[in-house]
DNA sequence: TGTACATCAGTGAACGCGCGTTCACTGATGTAC
DNA sequence: TGTACATCAGTGAACGCGCGTTCACTGATGTAC
């Protein structure tokens, strides 16, 4: 039956946000439909009445999520001392173990590259992220900011995906605290 | 019908090769056992005569294509010019455009925390990687050699990720070309 | 404001497809005597 | 050294399963008059 306009934009930004957190969880194609839409409680058969295709919501799902993380950082943009926190922060246990909320590049940055569809996407978070991070260098008039803020970013998602790969906690905790060490200036 | 054993043992060989490049190249999951005996030269069936799994073989493909990299750096372990030479070539075009034959870390890195049965062979090479990395800064003297390593590690596996993901070429080699950079000593 | 009809989100069965895995069969190799 | 038999790598058809996607159907919502 049909169901009121207001509902239905409810559902399709129910479904976006479930499909966000699950594919940074488990991957593009570690989810499937079905579990998406029964995340968002609803019957897979009603996906296709909102999206294209499951390729459509990747790509949609991907936009989405960059958004809102590029919105979260406006604040830290303008702050070297909020910029410290975010990247400290973005470095501990907590995002480790939480990666369906956290970081997009840590988590599907290796994905990304065998899904032509999400690239164009997923570049243009790159290029806003590196912008955002260069921000502080430059308003503190540091030389080489985006040479600063590729080498942070590279270091972060490089030791998030290290940090939850291993199998050791010592070791995986150890990847965190000399990361952090290192990228506080 | 039966074939010499030396002609098993080579083809054994070869579906290993073959699985640890295919597998670094789409990832896990993104390479069906079929794809892999036909890159051998060999039908589908005749896999469960080497291996009992899929996930047997992915184990046995990691920790070979481990054992093989770390034996290939055992020269570089004990020279710093060496070491320094192997970090630049590494953040090169030429590896990203070649993961079948590149790093494991860049590769797989993302999808092992979801693989349960290889992180113990990932958390091991990982760890080894760590010690050779570190030991050219022990030889040298310089202090918190482990903590160099993690960084110049996680720099490069975080940055040949997002180089590979990215779709722009001037922006993936410009991310190539600072962190080759920063981590010129 | 009321009536008549088109719209469309939701449901769950069904489709084709590729996957990992199993199977019966073949015939040269390896082994026991 | 020769014979008889067990072994087992290879083949390709077949299995069950889960996937993305389609479909006919339902009935309240939205719209035209």
């Amino acid at each position: 039956m049909r169901y009121p306009a207001e509902e239905t934009a409810e559902k399709h930004r129910q479904i976006l946000e479930q499909a966000s957190a699950l594919f940074r969880e488990r991957g593009f194609s570690g989810v499937s439909v079905s579990e998406i839409m029964k995340a968002t409680g609803l019957t897979h058969g009603t996906f296709y009445h909102h999206f294209d295709s499951k390729d459509a919501l990747i790509a949609q799902s991907l936009g989405d999520a960059s958004g809102k993380a590029l919105a979260s950082m406006e604040d830290a943009k303008a702050s070297t001392e909020l910029m410290q926190q975010y990247i400290q922060e973005y470095l501990t246990t907590a995002h480790r173990d939480n990666c369906g909320v956290g970081c997009l590049m840590s988590a599907l940055g290796s994905e990304v590259a065998r899904e032509p569809s999400v690239r164009p996407t997923f570049t243009r978070h790159v290029k806003a992220m590196i912008e955002i991070m260069a921000e502080p260098f430059k308003t503190a008039k540091k030389r080489n900011a985006r040479r600063r803020a590729i080498h942070h970013m590279s270091t972060m998602v490089g030791a998030m995906i290290l940090a939850r790969a291993v199998d050791d906690p010592a070791l995986s905790e150890e990847i965190l605290r000399e990361a952090r060490t290192v990228l506080a200036d």
